[in-house]
DNA sequence: TGAATACAGTTTGTATACTAAAAATATATA
DNA sequence: TATATATTTTTAGTATACAAACTGTATTCA
């Protein structure tokens, strides 16, 4: 996958940094780098055929969201992930997954039925195909889909930064259990997305916690 | 206004970025700079006596938690703040806060009561001395301790970045009112100090809802 | 042998230099 | 006069250069 050697071509003035954020930040979510590997600058601004400059914005901007963690004049890696606190970020998720999907199913508009029913179509594609990577992503952008039909740009946010977070640990999860999903989640979605449709905010609530719990307690 | 003379003395390396970043984030937070005002980076190299180099460190950190935004190619800002979410903001603020404070009251240590009675202390002093900026920092300071006693760094993070975004809400919110403020919740805290103390749960929620929503209705 | 110090090699943090993009101004043209 | 175009000016993004802190190894001395 990562034949890491990078075309230098247009060279759009501002993109580099993003660039490299971008494609770190999707190697650092998908366990591409592993958790406390150490990133080193010149290497990367090797790979990337840049200065050191735009990749160091990079890692400031990637240890500012908890992907890597700078030790100070020795080295930056990737932040390692403490799987002992799984159940701790359960329930944050869990929390926000409740409130906004809730506040969803009340302020829903017939446009963001749309959209989510086409990403719980995607979802379920990767689902047939086996594509666990395309799944935890989709996953990931079905529920943004539904967090923002609440409204409430605070708390899609917070939700967001979770999913981000749960990304690695879901890789992980689902690692030990052989990279197969249980097709129960798809149902699962379907079934909330219907409560969003018919605005039954408490059924929505109820589902969108059932969803959480079952990843819990496997 | 800008006799803002910084000495220039040890210079601690590495300490160069961080101390630009806190500084400037201290002052977007107690809106010193104001909203949408344009922030020039060779102006505040001059002014930390430094180089542009961990000036930009700053910004891209400020501009990662949202409190500059950077226009490409052009300008940097400091990030403006819309009241019109003002009611988004405490829906998602009292939500963390149940969540945290609810979980504080069942997992707080011997040491956690401690340490929230001190600061509680603090915060009754600031209101008799009518100081507006240390009771809003105070106030935070309380609520984060509250918030570290529920023992999960995933809720207590989201909560943490929402009380930050806030401390400039709260500010306008304060000046509004003429900087006085309503002697009420000193009271409240001490309930619902009371309550953790007790281990009483659903009081605690109650009593974080309620502390919530008082500020909403004014 | 083992601890302490000195030295060399890396690598980060900062300073400086350069370049391209946007803003501001001036000039030209209808 | 108003609009379009050329030119200057400013400033953000990147490249390069340098200095301080850390790492590891070798040398010295007990």
């Amino acid at each position: 996958m990562s034949n890491k050697t990078e075309v230098k071509e247009k060279r759009t003035r501002g993109e580099g940094a993003n660039r490299i954020f971008s494609t770190l930040r999707e190697e650092i979510l998908s366990l591409d780098l592993s958790p406390g590997q150490p990133v080193d600058e010149v290497r990367l601004a090797e790979r990337f055929g840049v200065s050191r400059s735009p990749v160091r914005e990079a890692l400031v901007r990637l240890a500012s969201i908890g992907l890597v963690n700078t030790l100070p004049n020795k080295s930056t890696i990737v932040a390692p992930l403490n799987i002992e606190e799984f159940a701790q970020y359960i329930d944050a998720l869990d929390l926000l997954q409740r409130a906004t999907h809730r506040l969803a199913a009340k302020l829903r508009t017939e446009q963001d039925l749309i959209d989510i029913d086409a990403l719980q179509q995607q979802f379920t594609q990767a689902v047939q195909d086996s594509n666990v990577a395309a799944m935890i992503e989709r996953n990931q952008a079905l529920h943004m889909a539904i967090a923002k039909a609440s409204r409430n740009s605070y708390l899609t946010k917070s939700y967001s930064s979770l999913l981000d977070e749960g990304r690695r640990i879901l890789r992980l999860y689902f690692r030990s259990y052989n990279d197969s999903l249980p097709p129960e989640l798809v149902v699962e979605h379907n079934h909330i997305i219907d409560a969003i449709r018919a605005k039954d905010e408490d059924l929505v609530e109820k589902l969108a916690h059932e969803h959480s719990i079952e990843v819990k307690t496997r």
